[in-house]
DNA sequence: TTAGATGCAAACGATTTGCGCGGAA
DNA sequence: TTCCGCGCAAATCGTTTGCATCTAA
């Protein structure tokens, strides 16, 4: 478990790059967000992390928020009342969340809004444009 | 003020079928969310509803939610902490947000998701389908 | 008359912030 | 040595819930 993988040591060359300190609270961020294939919630991320290092969710927030703010992290709301976050260098994805339970499936289909993105940026004037698309529905399990 | 607009009176019946019982609150409630072109945080539900009728956040609580499991009104995410809520019978929206300012503008565009939902319908087994799409950036107010 | 709706106040859960110490640059 | 990052603890904020009272049906 020693070995580190090249998107570690990129992301964390990345996070240098703006600004941010290589400290082991980030470091262990970096790489539970790496190694899951679906968004997570702070708890979350907390939780995991701290298998590696004893980190407080103080600390978690503020490097979760800082990695958003450098845009590195992507946030994505659902519907939960916890906020999810997953790595920008993951390509886009698109989401199927049951209503009832919470589930979360990634969709696996070819975004269908890309094309917008830029279409919308020159007509709105907004800058960094980037989207969200979620379904929401009743899932088998749940449809009792 | 006292005219009641024919869009009123169906919801109220529409809501008195799905059990609800025709109170002032839930009145003032349909009344504030059908004069607004924008989802609505429930602060801003009850700020608009406290004009007409005194009532409790707890209340515009228990309305919203009551509507939302009625699948009367539909709930957005935004990134906020607080949820969104409008009406279903609006058409679907979908929605350009500020991530600095949070103002939130509705995208006049034909929404290119619909046609995807039947077939992630079929393919996952999700019943009652339903999307949520929005882009978020930096708008022109905000590019200092 | 009675089950659903409200007000009030307290509990909750997820952030969010102030402050003083410790470690990366 | 300096300034950013961290732990700890307290403050916020948006819900969410328990309970007694009120009211539409």
């Amino acid at each position: 478990m020693s070995q580190t993988s090249p998107d570690l040591e990129s992301l964390l060359e990345d996070c240098a790059q703006n600004g941010l300190r290589r400290t082991s609270a980030l470091r262990a961020c970096l790489k539970v967000l790496l190694s899951s294939d679906q968004p997570l919630t702070l708890q979350e991320i907390g939780a995991k992390l701290n298998q590696e290092v004893e980190c407080d969710p103080a600390t978690v927030y503020r490097l979760v928020t800082r990695l958003e703010e450098k845009r590195i992290v992507r946030r994505i709301g659902f519907h939960s009342r916890a906020a999810h976050y997953c790595l920008r260098i993951s390509a886009h994805q698109d989401y199927l969340v049951c209503r009832d339970c919470g589930s979360v499936e990634v969709l696996d289909i070819a975004c269908p809004v890309e094309h917008l993105e830029k279409q919308i940026a020159t007509e709105s004037g907004f800058r960094d444009l980037d989207h969200e698309l979620e379904f929401y529905g009743q899932c088998a399990a749940c449809q009792v």
